[in-house]
This record gives C-alpha cells, sequence and structure tokens, in this order.
DNA sequence: TCAATATAATGCGATATCGAACTAAACAAG
DNA sequence: CTTGTTTAGTTCGATATCGCATTATATTGA
C-alpha cells in the first residue's frame, strides 16, 4: 500500500472522528445534568434493536468494557429508564428492559436535538446525506467484521 | 423538516460514530501502555498543522476542556515527547513543541496500524474512500462553522 | 459424575475527562 | 495610570471509563 493510501485513510477516520466529536456535543448539550451520550445511547439501542438485551451484549455493540456498561446501566437503573430482570435462560446473566419514562426521555432527547440537525441539514442536503449513509454502512459492517475475525 | 429526515441524519451520525470507536481501537492497539489515542492525535496534529501551538489552541483543536488538554500535555512532556516553552509573545501562555522521539512516536504508531488499514481498504477501496472525503470534509467544515457562530 | 475451564456480572483501583474556581497576565475604558 | 474585564493555564473535586481480580453459574470433557 503506498503511502498517500494510508494517510487517505487517515483522513477520513480523522474527519470522522471531528464529526463524531461535533455531533455528540449537539446531542450531550439536549440532555438533561447528570446524563451523558452514553446514556441516551443505551436507550435508544434498546429502541432501535430491541430491548431485552444483556449488558455483555449491549458493551459489545458499543465497544465499550463490560465494566463500564455495568456503571451506565446502574445509572439508568437508578433514573428508573430501564429495568435490569434475571435472564431466565441464565442465571449469571441480566436481561435490560426500557421503561416508558425512558422511552420519553429518549423521545424527548430527539426532539431536543431536532432543530441542531435543522441548522446542518440547511447546509448540507438531506441527499448527499442519502449517498453517504451506505457508504458508511459498508465500512463500519467491513470493521465490525474484521474485529470480530480476531 | 419531516421526521425521515431527521432520522437520516441520525442514522448517519450513529454510523460515525461507530467508524470512530472502531478506528480509534485499532490505533490503540497500537500504542504501549500509558499512551491513549489522545496522546497520538496532539502530537500529530502538531506534525501536520505545525507544531508551536499554543494549550488553548490545542484544546479548541480537539474540542476539548482546557484542563484535558493540560493533562494531555503533561504526559506527553513526561514522555519526552514535547516541550513547553514560554510564549514570548504572551507571558500567561505556553508553546508546545515536538521532540525527536515525539516525532518517531508517531510515525511507529502510524506504520504499525498500516496492516489494520490495509485489511479494511482490501474489501473497501481506496476510490470509494476518496469520494467519502470531500463529503465528510465539507459537512465537517459546516458543523464546524455553525458551532464557532454560538 | 465431577473436575477443569469458560462466561456474566461486579468490585476495586487507576486514569481520563470535565466543570468550577483560582491565579497571573493582558486588555480596555475612563 | 488604574481599575474592571477578559484570557491562558492550572488546581481541585466529581464522574466516566478501563483493566484486573473475584464470584457465581454454565459448559466441557474425562
Amino acid at each position: 500500500m503506498p503511502e498517500n493510501k494510508v494517510a487517505l485513510f487517515f483522513q477520513v477516520f480523522n474527519e470522522v472522528g471531528i464529526i463524531e466529536q461535533l455531533s455528540r456535543a449537539l446531542l450531550q448539550a439536549q440532555l438533561p445534568p447528570g446524563f451523558l451520550v452514553s446514556h441516551f445511547s443505551v436507550l435508544n439501542h434498546l429502541v432501535r434493536v430491541q430491548d431485552g438485551r444483556t449488558p455483555l451484549e449491549l458493551a459489545r455493540a458499543f465497544q465499550t468494557a463490560k465494566t463500564t456498561m455495568t456503571h451506565t446501566l446502574a445509572g439508568l437503573d437508578k433514573a428508573g429508564y430501564v429495568e435490569m430482570r434475571p435472564n431466565i435462560e441464565d442465571a449469571r446473566s441480566k436481561r435490560v428492559w426500557i421503561s416508558d419514562t425512558g422511552r420519553a426521555f429518549r423521545e424527548q432527547a430527539i426532539v431536543s436535538v431536532k432543530p441542531d440537525l435543522e441548522r446542518v441539514a440547511a447546509e448540507f442536503p438531506a441527499d448527499r446525506v442519502l449517498n453517504l449513509l451506505p457508504e458508511l454502512e459498508e465500512l463500519r459492517k467491513i470493521m465490525d467484521r474484521q474485529r470480530d475475525e480476531n
């Protein structure tokens, strides 16, 4: 691989990193004190994918250490946004269920960040985002799979 | 803005977040114990942009709190990878210079991650990355500017 | 059957990151 | 000048995240 190819991937990952930080900041700014994007992300995952996930599944989904997920879930549980129930199929494990207030919290966050997204969309049209999406999806899938292969 | 537009931006930022985590993990895995991507990123910035930056400039460039940059720079200084000198133009301030060992550290990290990038490139061709880059750059610039406007 | 190994979650200590308060220097207005 | 305000960096306390070790349960294999 020529050096400019390495540099090219580096550049893209650099841009991705900056966009991640900026978008994270937009969402974070809309969350009430004491709640982080990590909390939102778990709730969002439980809604989008399906609740009843185990903590370990969640940790894997977010590439985070198990202990971090324990901590994040404790916060969500304390706030009443999730409920931790025993896993009937495995007594070592638990399953995480989102509550109605948890769902409301997630929806409120999404509504709150809408104006920010509109401001971005005003300059970067949705059709360009639409073109971007499948490329990013495939890149993500490739990297995700390669990670699992190790 | 229709709901699907909100969802579209959400999706893209979600993909971006996952790619960021995966690429960060690849780089992190190549760094010696005690060094994080945050350390590498600062060194990389000093090389790419120019060294002699002030800590505050660096903090802004990375969207991080000033105190975080103080901490990161202390680690780099302790390792001998940067040198902190007084800012002649402003006695409150400092300027950060990368050392030869700091440059070597950065270069080594880049070399080490090359195989990982090659593995990704084998499945996601460079020309697609090349198409992605300007779009991401523009999206980043827009979001960056909008942040400054507030 | 049961001993060895693997897995899920947690407890604990270390470090990263952050926000608030502080100090010193620079700047601005009178 | 000099006094009030802003700015650069740090200190300090709180919390997030991580790695390692531990406990409980599950799985495997002789």
